[in-house]
DNA sequence: TGTTCATCTGAGCATTTGTTCATATATTAA
DNA sequence: TTAATATATGAACAAATGCTCAGATGAACA
């Protein structure tokens, strides 16, 4: 993926433009750090869990319960939720509990449902639990 | 991708826990459309359009010189962004001017930034230019 | 010690994603 | 109309993702 930029077609350029935003701009290691913590969020099974664990801790075959997928699957999604610090776990035997890391994850769940609210009605009910 | 709930191994289900969480849950559906939303941000390239489009509005090559992509593939990124309801536009002549489609956008980043900035600190100092 | 059980892990594989390339649209100007 | 240009689109393909399955850990208890 190398990267010219004595580019092909364009001739539109605004070039007061372009080197406005560019000065300002995210580095390709940012915007990808940035990029990875939505990734987080961009499955379903994994919005489950962190919306599961907005309730209370639980553990993995509790979580697998409720979210209706196979404790390996479960288990598999919580590590990178791991890695991503979105999640934290405690032991108690045999048995892991997860909670969530920090109050910054209810925060971003939350503002993806006040965007989805925009075009789905039943969005704003859960906006009143949180 | 049947689903199951006369599960395999697990023994060690916390009844009420599962009851309770389960009835506050999402459904599939709604924890897909949440998903999508994250997922819309999901990729170093449309985090930079997104980032650049806070700063002012751009046309396609625009955007592409900023963030060093070629046209065509950030016009596939634009599409994805549209039909997520990020980015609006507007026409003048042949060209296409891109903007956020409301302030919701803004605070969805500036979030993601806040939650990586306890990891990393250079995001702090974007944060001050939000 | 050996067994049981909750969880983790790696391999394999089907699906999804993001790009490039070639081509299509649409607007403007000649 | 024709040519030029900004953007959009579809096919193709490599890379990433998320699951299942089989087996590995690690803690409790006989």
């Amino acid at each position: 993926m190398p990267m010219q930029f004595d580019r092909c077609g364009s001739q539109c350029i605004h070039e007061e433009a372009v080197n406005d935003v560019s000065r300002k701009m995210l580095s390709g290691e940012e915007a990808q750090a940035l990029a990875d913590t939505f990734k987080t969020l961009a499955d379903p099974n994994r919005v489950k869990i962190i919306f599961a664990l907005m309730n209370r801790e639980l553990c993995v075959c509790d979580l697998a319960a409720v979210i209706g997928a196979s404790d390996s699957a479960v288990s598999h999604q919580l590590r990178m939720l791991r890695t991503q610090k979105l999640v934290k776990f405690r032991r108690e035997g045999k048995i892991l509990y997860y909670s969530l890391a920090d109050e910054h994850i209810d925060t971003l769940l939350k503002q993806g449902l006040e965007h989805i609210s925009h075009s789905k009605e039943w969005a704003a009910r859960f906006l009143e639990l949180i």
